[in-house]
DNA sequence: AACGCTAATCTAAACGTTTCGATCATGTCA
DNA sequence: TGACATGATCGAAACGTTTAGATTAGCGTT
């Protein structure tokens, strides 16, 4: 700016004011500014601006897999809603590893992102952290966290695992098998209450030797699902948590030798884009991530509006079952069809 | 720094000095300002250091579309391997717009970001600038740029894409359609160069009527494969070049009452991880993509690292045909079996 | 002519770090 | 004892922007 205000024979202060219109320049200057600006080329460093700012127009934001088809989704659209205000997004995966995490959030704090979007792993005492010293805004995604008063978007997932398996023992399943994640996170345990729930409503035990965990990766859900099959009593259906792991569900199924929905049927949480035309047509949770992403974004872009003193919002979206084929009715010989 | 230097009674060129190693500083001294850290929690600011070294450790990395399979996979390798190497990643979706693209790199570059790594959209112009102004190294991820010398990691997509067709070919196939992607870019030039390679090599003619084309969304593939089908004289295969395209075309042929692979067969570009499990169970060109992330990530850590004026490397990496059973052999009743 | 007001413009501090070069204390050698 | 070298430490400039407050010119009113 210094060459542009030596050019222009003026003070860099008025160079300031003319590019950021906070002060009146003449005309006579203003014409003279952009001359120099366009003669020398000049382009604005945003680094010094954010050292006397103190801020960056970035946002970080972390998922635990980014190839996880929801996660994909959602930061996608997060992504674009920034880009649209102007804002930068400096993406992180974590592998649900706490420590990763912990490291990345400072990483993302000591470069002076103005927000955070996290979907967190752990116990969220580092975010606890922030909130509590108002460091920047947080908006929690797809996970609560216990003590943390900060803006979240979650989906009830307690209510849609609870439709799912519900639909399962309608169409006659007693044994239900069930693969969940390891991490400790909300939606995994909001997802097994659900599941625990929809059993105990209709009357049935809620089997331990049916629950098998993993750690949301296709191969978990390829051993899990070994795992259920292989016990004497095995699931006639298998719901999976977590849609990587369903992946690895349909492989062990394949592999042993099973089809499905003929011989066992499957249904998972999140909805895939190809589910519907590649058979077995998947029966899945679907999340609204269009709308996660969307009011996750909006959440923390008011925030960085100035809106800091509202209390915390909390929004809880639902999931919607889509009934496919891959699930069949116990005693009965005839193959389901789509809904 | 200054309220470390003031509480441990030294300079903050001392507190520098002993932070970052680059000048030896007296036991004594170096307890009282590690303890005043402590006491007062500092951190350091990575924007007026930025400001100071004029880096940042942050790269820019921008693709199309992160929800296209290969991106979401790529990005997911880069992400990891800069995070390993202490770097933050800015991702920017282009969504194959180049106005986008470019106000993205200006947005990147005006951050001063260290390095980019750039899926590109477009003639290039604006990374020629880059790379003959050498601002920052570029690596060019997915697509070569004419005119532009710089790092870049491809795949021999015309070979890729001459060995699936030229498998179609080998299956008795004579009518092949083809769904390229709208976008002017090196693959979807390549790609179609292979398919009139391998139809020119079989003493075919390439029939204008069967090539259509869509803008990489699944609704594309959905739109191209209807007109395709619509003709009188349609083909008894279809290639697409992308796979959102490949949802959409497998929904077309759902939606006309045709079936797969009995009415009509289906080979596409990107392989996906459930391609081997749900049926019909997709020939697809499979991309080594963690060898893509890592190549990239490692081309621009290596300029990063000092090693700037080493000649541009162009790294063509091969595809891989996966055949399964979504292409059987004409002339035969006999349903194809999984190779 | 004097005074008051306002617009335009500028100076310089500030943001928080890094590091060059100056200074001082200490030790060694002739 | 004096000269010289070296280690430790510090002051202050620099990176590039923003803006508070000071200054000046011009205009209108009395």
């Amino acid at each position: 700016m210094l060459h542009v205000a030596e050019a222009a024979r003026v003070s860099v202060a008025t160079v300031s004011a003319l590019i950021n219109g906070t002060a009146t320049v003449s005309p006579e200057l203003s014409q003279r500014i952009e001359q120099a600006i366009r003669d020398i080329g000049y382009k604005r460093n945003a680094i010094a601006r954010s050292l006397k700012m103190g801020t960056t127009r970035t946002i970080g934001l972390t998922v635990p897999h980014i190839t996880n088809p929801f996660f994909t989704d959602v930061v996608s659209v997060i992504q674009q809603a920034f880009d649209r205000a102007g804002y930068a997004v400096m993406l992180c995966c974590t592998d649900e590893d706490l420590n990763t995490q912990d490291d990345q959030i400072r990483l993302l704090l000591d470069r002076m992102v103005d927000g955070l979007i996290v979907a967190r792993v752990g116990d969220g005492a580092i975010l606890k952290g922030i909130v509590d010293g108002a460091n920047v805004p947080v908006v929690l995604l797809d996970r609560v966290c216990e003590g943390v008063d900060t803006d979240t978007v979650v989906l009830d997932n307690q209510r849609a695992v609870f439709d799912a398996i519900t639909y399962l023992i309608h169409l006659g399943h007693r044994r239900i098998g069930y693969i969940t994640g390891t991490s400790d996170i909300s939606p995994m345990h909001d997802r097994m209450a659900g599941y625990r729930q929809a059993l105990h409503a209709a009357g049935l035990p809620v089997a331990e030797e049916l629950v098998r965990s993993g750690n949301f990766h296709e191969i978990d859900g390829y051993n899990a699902t070994m795992q259920l099959l292989s016990s004497h009593d095995r699931p006639s259906a298998i719901f999976s948590a977590n849609n990587p792991m369903v992946i690895g569900t349909m492989k062990a199924i394949r592999d042993i030798g099973l089809s499905c929905p003929q011989d066992i049927s499957v249904a998972c949480f999140d909805d895939f884009p190809w589910s519907d035309v590649f058979q077995p047509q998947l029966t899945t949770v679907a999340q609204p991530v269009q709308a996660i992403g969307e009011q996750a974004a909006n959440l923390l872009l008011d925030r960085l509006a100035g809106n800091r003193d509202a209390p915390p919002r909390k929004l809880v979206l639902k999931g919607r079952l889509m009934i496919r084929n891959s699930c069949r009715p116990l005693g009965s010989m005839v193959q389901s069809v789509s809904a």
